[in-house]
DNA sequence: GACGAACTACGAAAGATTTCGTTGACCGTA
DNA sequence: TACGGTCAACGAAATCTTTCGTAGTTCGTC
């Protein structure tokens, strides 16, 4: 009770919630060094960022060791539920199936990916029964 | 050539290109009485607004008239697409399918919604063929 | 022509996001 | 014990987003 729900991460702090999703618990420099391939932002850049994280709840630290261990709080999928239900109301009124057909027409999605999510819709209809 | 394409837009100036889609070319006037429903910005914040987004290249500006009125350069879809392979990119590794299939899991999509969807595949694979 | 309403333009400020330099603490080793 | 490397903390600056007050213009009406 009383907890607020997690903020909707910004876009840098994305990237850094990817990483730990990836990698798990780990320390700001294992961070950095996997931000590092595609970004190129400084050590103390991310520092700053999992520390504000930190305040805003969006990671849960670890502090017995001398470098700090973070780790997501929240779970990728919940957060990509979190961020799709947030894209829907701001940019498709509200309606899931909108969402879902524009995400279709736009991804050149291969056979086997629209296979997937037939497949994914049998089940959904099975376990709706 | 040289045209940057258009930036993603904010939060804020995504509510107004959603009543300008919704009500086609509109003044400030009206876009702001519209907004009012849901939101409590005030007039000049709402044509501030409006100015940036025409300065971005997110609106067009008609000025023949004593109320300028404005139009989103860019189709509905077009933007949704835009957000959607945005956030694709940022939140799900750029895999279309995880997107689409999260999106239905957070969806409680109705059965028709399914139906929908499940049509829109078999669109889709038609005219694939 | 004067008044009031509606409008744009402008600038400033508040808030959020992103950046990073500097400082001081800690740790292992020479 | 001194040195070099690594780390967290802090503060400040740069940028972006959102907010709105004020000023000046235009238009219709009295």
């Amino acid at each position: 009770m009383g907890d607020k729900p997690t903020p909707r991460p910004t876009d840098a702090e994305l990237a850094i919630l990817r990483v730990l999703w990836e990698r798990g618990p780990s320390t700001v420099r294992e961070v950095h060094d996997a931000l590092s391939a595609t970004h190129d932002s400084g050590y103390t850049t991310v520092l700053k960022l999992m520390q504000i994280m930190t305040d805003k709840g969006l990671v849960t630290r670890d502090e017995s060791q001398r470098a700090h261990v973070y780790s997501s709080r929240e779970g990728e999928q919940k957060t990509q539920r979190q961020l799709l239900g947030d894209l829907m109301d701001r940019a498709f009124g509200g309606s899931p199936a909108k969402l879902v057909m524009q995400a279709l027409s736009a991804s050149r999605a291969s056979a086997e990916e629209l296979n997937a999510i037939r497949q994914y819709l049998d089940k959904m209809e099975e376990e709706k029964a």
